[in-house]
Formats: structure tokens, C-alpha cells, sequence
DNA sequence: CCATCTTTGTGCACGCGTTCACAAAGACAT
DNA sequence: ATGTCTTTGTGAACGCGTGCACAAAGATGG
């Protein structure tokens, strides 16, 4: 029922696609490159090749948010940088906690891309005791009693969660409660959320399995020209009842 | 989320469309999970809610594996346990090196995920010196010297990377020279490949960015009931000549 | 001021993915 | 067997995303 606008009045339009949302940041990359070396303009060809897409997908993307090029010319690179910039919110600083502070959670924690964009890490939080005033990345590692308060004094909005799948759901339900409505979730588990929370997740594993079932079938498609052998080829034949 | 580019329109994959294919893993850790509890059979209905999808989905997914379910009943969870990893191509033992062993590369190594189904951590490489014997998750570091020698030796034909943003894509030249033919990339660049190569991005910055959008609209949305200026409410009017 | 050239912005068509809704298939009880 | 009940498998409709191809807009030069 949240949708309830899908008038687009030529102005500008709220209505911004999800895939052009996810691309933004891409273009947005490029062009901070561009910017550090001082270009001042570029086409929609150049700026397409860099970010790794299609220049009319490019140009379509930017027409979401407005006439910003000029014909003939281009896109002025600074300008650009500011809209889309505005545009995901990155104008703002957005305070964001990690929870579960294991390998990865470090990992994340020392991660630079984070700091660079308007994300600050409010605080590292983990379940171990021994853990807790421990320095990570030059921040002391708070203990899971104090999430909530953390969450609330520091009006976190954004949680990422980096712990074993076990206590993925249960990090989760207390963040959600003390108020983080976007969460980007490491753990291997499907985290269930009440309306207007917004999760992402990103899985390691999953990921290399679409990298071996496509691997497989560059493999089945070789052999296919000669013996038999390929992924559909044996049928195991055997259907427990 | 992660995105897989270039892929062939139409070239014969058996069929399976790449969404389905990203949902795959999917099903199968809920799978796993009911075959650990010895659950034997599982209607789309009951995995559908497990795996997060919608029921009408699933069943759409599993009819392109073949019909392996049965009316009145449901599936096998054993027996779908196996198609799909078979489908996967889980059967078989994929050798993976990850190249970059900071933070990340220390953490990915560290993985359980990994090693759960059918992925082995052939080697971990990095072009420090010192850091070259040093054991890292048991397995000694080796240099980046030694690339092309332990891809050949092992068959490895998938690799990580979790280098720098500024070595990925010399690391990814060296890794396709030398025979992989999937990568998964975890530093913050594009990654230009030859036809052929799968390479799959997991961008951290990104999915924040993603995260920090909708954050900023849910915010814009509340505030724009009263007098609030919204996301959009003010242009800069600043073009910079 | 006019002609030409470059590059944007977008209408349109197409294909992929999602969802609905239902017939077909099997289990099970009588 | 026969009927009822459950659940799969899928045809069809729909919506979103992509890419083509071109007209419009502005720069540039004479």
C-alpha cells in the first residue's frame, strides 16, 4: 500500500528505479576518480565505460534525476558528484554500528571504504565479555547489554550485523526495536523484519555457488562436444520413496 | 545485492534462468537445515517460508530442475538436497585461492561457509614479503610469485580477490592468464575481464549506499506530512560553470 | 545568422522475472 | 473403486529493466 503516487510530473520524480538506485553509487565512484583528476566534464560514453555499463542505461539512469548534462557536451563531474551524492543521502552523516566483532566484524571495522562515504562506525558491539574495551580499528568494543542504549544515543539508524547465523534473528529483533531501520546482514540466515525495515544481505557462500554452477556448465559445454560426460548426463536414478 | 555481469542472452545454460540460480543456494541451506533435523518431506509452502520467497516461486524454480516433487505430499528433502547440489555443481571439489590477505582475506580465509560445500581453500596469496610462510586460518601465505605455479598445479579455477582497489586489477589479469575462469571480486573497482570469465562483485560501500537511500527517503517521507522541506525540497541552484 | 557536429534525453519494443490461478496428479479414507 | 483432499506444476498476464535508435538541444565554426 505504499505506493500509492505513480505520477512522475516531468519535474522530478520520487519514483527512482531500484536497479538505477543500486547503480548510483557505481557512477558515483567514477566520478570522484574523474574529480581527483580534474576532469571537468565527461560524455555519457566515457562515464558508461568506466562504471562498466551501457552508455544509454547511463543516460537513462541520470534522466531519473534530472537534466544535468549538456547536450553536445556532457556532464559537468563535480556537479554530478553533488546530486548523486544528495541524492543517496551521502550529504548526511549516517551513524552505523557493527555488531559481532569476529573476523569479519574486524574486517569491516578496519574496512576504509566505510569512513570515506558519510559512514561513521558508532560503535562495535560483541556478545563475548572478554572482548568487551578491546580496541578494533582504534574503537573500543562495547558489549551487547549496552545495544540499545548505544543505538539510541547515538540515533543509529543503519545496524550491521557480522555474527554466527545462530544469533543473526536475535541481534536483529533488538536492533529493530531500539530503533535501526536498514540492516546489512554477513550472516548466513534469512533474517525476518517487520514492515519498513530494509535489509540487504551478502553472502560469501552463495555467492561462489552461482560462481560454480556457471563454472560447471563452462565446463559441460566443453566436454559436450566429445565423450559424454556432461552435468546432465547421469541420472542418478535412485529416488528414495 | 551482488551482481553478476556478462552473461550471453540466450546461449544454452540448460535452461535455468540466473534468478533461479541465485535462489538455488538458497534453497538449499534450508534444505540442509530440514535434512539435519531429519525432516523427510517439505512442501513449497513450509521451504518457501524458510528460504524467504514466495511459494509460487519455488515451484516455478524447481520446475526447471525437473518435477521432483509430489502432489499431495511435497518434496524429498534428501533427494532435493542432492539435485540442487548437483544442479550446483557441489559434487565435485572446487579449489579456491583467495589472493590479498589483509583484514578481509584473513576473515574469508577464516570462513566456515567456504569449506561447508564442496570449496577448498587452495592457497592464500599476498605480495608482502613478510607475510609470505606466515599461517593464516592453518594455511601458509604464499607470494604473489607463486600465482601462476599454484593455479596451474592445483586446476584452481575459481579466485578471490581481496586486494586493494589499486592491485585488483593486475591481480585479475595475472589469476585469468594463468586459468581461472571465475572470480569473485571483492575490492571496490570494475573489473574488466575477457569473454568467458565470470566475475561476480561483492561491494561493501555499495550496499551501504543502497541501505543509506532508502533510509533517506523513509526520512524525507515522515517529515514530508508537516512543513518539512523533503529529500528534493532544495536545489542547490549552484551550477558550477 | 546559418550550417554542421556532438551528445543528451527518451519513446518504443522486447525479453526476463514474478505472480496468479487452476487443472492435473497423487495420497488417503471409506 | 470412488470420492475427497492436498499440493504440485504451469499457462498466461503483467510489470520492470534494458537497449535501440532518433529527435531535440546546445556548442562550434564560418
Amino acid at each position: 500500500m505504499a505506493t500509492g503516487r505513480n505520477h512522475r510530473p516531468a519535474t522530478r520524480s520520487r519514483g527512482i528505479p531500484e536497479a538505477t538506485v543500486a547503480r548510483l553509487p557505481l557512477y558515483l565512484r567514477a566520478l570522484t576518480a574523474l574529480s581527483e583528476r580534474s576532469v571537468p566534464t565527461v560524455s555519457s560514453e566515457e562515464l558508461a565505460a568506466a562504471a562498466g555499463v551501457n552508455s544509454a542505461k547511463l543516460r537513462k539512469d541520470f534522466s531519473y534525476l534530472g537534466s544535468y548534462g549538456t547536450r553536445g557536451v556532457g556532464y559537468d563531474v563535480e556537479y554530478l558528484v553533488y546530486q548523486i551524492s544528495r541524492e543517496l543521502g551521502l550529504t548526511q552523516d549516517w551513524p552505523v554500528v557493527i555488531v559481532g566483532i569476529g573476523n569479519l566484524g574486524a574486517a569491516l571495522a578496519n574496512y576504509g571504504g566505510f569512513a570515506s562515504r558519510g559512514f561513521r562506525v558508532a560503535a562495535l558491539i560483541d556478545a563475548d565479555p572478554a572482548m568487551a574495551g578491546k580496541p578494533v580499528a582504534g574503537i573500543a568494543v562495547q558489549h551487547t547489554d549496552e545495544l540499545e542504549t548505544i543505538i539510541s544515543d547515538n540515533g543509529v539508524s543503519i545496524g550491521v550485523i557480522a555474527t554466527p547465523a545462530g544469533a543473526a534473528q536475535q541481534v536483529c529483533d533488538r536492533l529493530v526495536a531500539a530503533g535501526v531501520t536498514s540492516i546489512l546482514n554477513f550472516a548466513p540466515t534469512v533474517l525476518s523484519v517487520p514492515e519498513g525495515v530494509d535489509v540487504r544481505k551478502v553472502d560469501l557462500s552463495i555467492e561462489l555457488q552461482i560462481l560454480a554452477f556457471h563454472e560447471q556448465r563452462k565446463a559441460g559445454e566443453e566436454s559436450a562436444a566429445q565423450g559424454r560426460k556432461g552435468p546432465d548426463g547421469d541420472m542418478p536414478a535412485v529416488m528414495p520413496a
